[in-house]
DNA sequence: CATTGTTATATACCATGTTATTGATTTGCG
DNA sequence: CGCAAATCAATAACATGGTATATAACAATG
């Protein structure tokens, strides 16, 4: 059956990557379902702009993750029901919001940096690692890559088997 | 600002992935509004797999686009409702439900790709024209150079303007 | 040939992104 | 000062993806 994504090339280059995307998200979800980490994988990126800039008010936090406001508002909601990040008022303009780890939060952030974003990381540093040429033949790989062996499999194998 | 998602590099290649893709998508749909088109250009890869590959059942459009079968179904309905795509049964297997394109939406796709296809791919291809080295790199290049010019912007320039 | 399993599609619900709008502050200027 | 404009965040409404499940038709087997 011919993938008419991939062969309508440049045409379809945005539906391709958020397919590609997608498929990374959810088996990075798998990754960390076996870590047993309790959170969605697309939560992560929220949790580490905090962890590296420290807390920040919505908006500046969208900013540094490339997605719009509101996503943040949504996500930090989530984030706060969770326990993890907790909203405080700014002190000279009521009307930002400042979002900060809870301690909670940091102690996932910090298990995460230590058991599963290595891993993942390195899964991921893996499947890319012989690419090269032009764009479309290194999504190519990417998907034939990751249909051959799962990122989450990728995963399991640790260090020394990589490369 | 920093663009946390950049930064983490292989660590949140889905999100980035994902991010570029829907960005690409909402320039495609410029470029598309401005030619009147009066479909979202998420939808036309299913039209074009029924151009490139005839009427199809459900399940092998969404084979054949990489998406979950509920999704086809969804899609279907609602190009079912524009009048550019119908569902007939198929003879040996009434479960299966052929789809394929209407008077208009043969049409719709001819004008797509005599007008704005050529362009968008050209503007595709112009956005990824000096792209080299690794994936992290070119996807770097893709986001300034979409920061630069956006893609619809790109589309306007035609040919010779090109690369 | 009836029951059981499989397959094809539809439906329900959720996740996560978007834009447009609203409401509350703050800013800036006459 | 006082009010218009700008800014920040929340909400609403929509788009589009997913998984899980229901339903209907077909296949296969005792």
């Amino acid at each position: 059956m011919e993938d008419v994504i991939r062969s309508l090339g440049f045409l379809c280059l945005g539906s391709r990557l958020k397919r590609i995307g997608e498929q990374l998200q959810a088996d990075t979800q798998r990754v960390l379902d076996r870590l047993d980490v309790q959170v969605q994988s697309s939560q992560f990126p929220l949790l580490a702009a905090l962890d590296r800039l420290g807390p920040l008010p919505v908006g500046e936090l969208a900013q540094s993750l490339g997605i719009a406001q509101p996503g943040v508002t949504r996500s930090v909601s989530l984030l706060a029901e969770l326990g993890l990040v907790e909203v405080g008022q700014s002190n000279n303009d009521q009307r930002r919001r400042i979002v900060s780890l809870t301690r909670d939060g940091r102690r996932l952030v910090d298990v995460a940096k230590r058991d599963a974003w290595p891993r993942i990381e390195k899964a991921v540093a893996d499947l890319c690692a012989d690419l090269s040429g032009p764009l479309l033949d290194q999504l190519a790989a990417i998907e034939d890559g990751l249909a051959a062996v799962p990122l989450d499999r990728r995963a399991e194998r640790t260090g020394a088997a990589v490369q």
